[in-house]
RNA sequence: CGAGAAGUAGCGCAGUUGGUAGCGCACCACGUUCGGGACGUGGGGGUCGGGCGUUCGAGUCGCCUCUUCUCGACCA
């Protein structure tokens, strides 16, 4: 046996496995820019897949791409007061255009002659170039509603950055829509919540729970955020989409008007939508474990790796007159399959790199099984494996794959309720609080509030949950009325609190 | 921005009192291996982050500087 590194365990420091494995599972690398990460091919694979996956349900919810541009005028970002106070702290500014060289002769230096007659940002978000665009877009009720998506890349020069979780470049998409009445913004903003819900639960397998941010959590410019919220495996909370309802805030900033049908000029409502690289995050956190990435097979770039074992070619050859047909019967039916008959690494290394870069299941042959007439069956979900006949294997391997699917949805949810606890006194949340995971309480509904029990605890508010989620099992009073645990004034139902990513 | 740590081969690291820059992995060649991270032999690869200084001589000592990482602060 060689030596070769293991992985951390989450046990002895989960921040250190979650470093390790987004690099040895080759999804992601520093760059040479701080705060920057280069996403390699295997990391991109999945993050491609998340992209198809929400790009159709765009599609069929009504949805059209455009893009907008990277760079926005510094004087658009302040048009919004709460928009510009949000963001402005993390904004990276073009001021020049041109270098030139160093007449020291060492390099090139940024020429002062090309300042910039107003300096421009590299996007945080696009809102205020969107809007200020939409303004040329709208002029009647005919022209709405406007259901605009771009996929993008944006940039919050954060102080302190991980991969996938926080870094200072990231991709998203980020939806725009823009609607003649207050009912509809609010229909689309929530409909879209349904939609990333939807697929983080179908798609991702991560189970996800639906609710309302609290003041202090909002959107800088929102009237309301929704979001979904996912909990990890070290029982810290991550937020894992957010879709805003943005009132009228931006049509007024921009003077975005239209004519309704009794000829009158309205504001236009708003919404706006995204998920980003960070779901790449909250995908490692919900389902890897001490042996590398675990993938939900909707997911997986390769779902199924065939591993050959021979000495010679002429045993490969044997192998793969039955390997090869396979492969393709198994690629008729729909599932991503790769054949690894590369000799330059044996069978055993194998084993363990695709355990580490989480493909759901491996098929292993050797010259036995080809006598046998047997075949190996691996899955990464359960780390179990098991001979069977190899007659009809491609029925028990697409059934498998749904399997995995299930049960890796299921243990996550599992594991989410069983840390999801109703605590009812504040000295009871800073001893549970502690043990991390998600504690149901009652809140009096004020920013001060949830400011005093961030500053002593450093919990916050995820959510405030809509009645449509699976948060408890058996009896609960979460929907109940209730006094708040901190202040004692009355509160309608418990809220989400949790330490956040 | 505060505290700590670290920059030496592609990666991970060692380098004692200042004296010709090394190890493991990876890479290349050949051979043996191959059912859970194989091995042997041979080979290629370096501006020791950068600058200045001390010294006959600096990876090593001093000063300056740049960068990265970890933990805080910050994070709509």
């Amino acid at each position: 046996m060689a030596k070769f590194d293991k992985l951390t365990p989450r046990a002895e420091d989960y921040s250190k496995w979650y470093n390790e494995l987004v690099v040895k599972a080759d999804l992601a690398e520093q760059s040479a820019v701080r705060g920057c990460m280069v996403i390699k091919p295997y990391g991109y694979a999945i993050w491609e897949k998340i992209q198809a996956e929400l790009d159709r349900r765009f599609k069929e919810t009504g949805h059209v791409n455009a893009y907008f541009p990277l760079l926005i005028p510094k004087s658009f970002l302040s048009r919004e007061a709460e928009h510009v106070e949000g963001f402005a702290k993390e904004c990276a500014v073009v001021t020049h255009h041109r270098l030139k060289n160093d007449p020291d002769g060492k390099g090139v230096i940024v020429d002062p002659d090309a300042k910039l007659e107003e300096e421009l940002i590299i996007r945080p978000t696009s809102e205020t170039i969107i809007w200020s665009t939409y303004k040329n877009w709208i002029s009647s009720y005919r022209d709405l509603p406007i259901l605009c998506n771009q996929w993008a890349n944006v940039m919050r020069w954060e102080m302190r950055t991980r991969l996938f979780l926080r870094t200072a470049e990231f991709l998203w998409q980020e939806g725009h829509t823009a609607h003649a009445t207050k009912e509809e913004a609010i229909a689309e903003a929530e409909k879209m919540l349904g939609v990333y819900a939807e697929f983080a639960e179908n798609v991702m397998a991560i189970p996800v729970i639906k609710g309302v941010k609290s003041p202090n959590e909002r959107f800088a410019g929102a009237l309301d955020t929704y979001c979904i919220e996912a909990m990890m495996q070290d029982g810290k909370a991550l937020q894992a989409g957010t879709s805003h309802f943005l009132g009228q805030n931006f049509a007024k900033s921009f003077d975005v008007q239209f004519l309704s049908k009794e000829n009158k000029y309205e504001y236009v409502w708003a919404t706006s939508w995204g998920v980003s690289t960070r779901l790449m995050g909250a995908l490692i956190m919900t389902h890897s474990d001490d042996n590398g990435l675990v993938l939900p097979p909707h997911l997986a770039p390769i779902q199924v790796v065939i591993v050959p074992i021979f000495k010679k070619q002429e045993d490969l050859d044997a192998l793969l007159t039955v390997l090869n047909p396979l492969a393709e019967n198994l690629k008729q039916k729909g599932i991503r399959v790769k054949v690894d008959t590369s000799e330059k690494q044996t069978p055993g290394f194998k084993f363990a790199d695709y355990e580490l870069k989480g493909v759901p299941v491996r098929i292993a042959m050797g010259g036995r099984d080809l006598e046998n007439g047997t075949i190996e069956v691996a899955r990464r979900d359960t780390l179990t494996k098991e001979t069977i006949p190899f007659a009809g294997v491609e029925e028990h391997i697409a059934s498998l794959l749904e399997d995995i699917q299930k049960n890796v949805y299921q243990k996550a949810l599992n594991f989410r309720l069983e840390n999801t606890r109703e605590v009812n006194s504040y000295e009871e949340f800073k001893e549970e609080i502690k043990k991390g995971g998600f504690l149901l309480c009652h809140w009096d509904g004020t920013p001060e509030t949830e400011e005093k029990i961030k500053d002593e605890t450093k919990a916050t508010i995820r959510c405030i949950p809509s009645k449509d989620n699976i948060l408890f099992r058996g009896e609960n009073s979460i929907f109940e009325e209730g006094k708040c645990m901190v202040t004692g004034k009355p509160s309608k139902q418990r809220v989400i609190f949790a330490i956040a990513y």
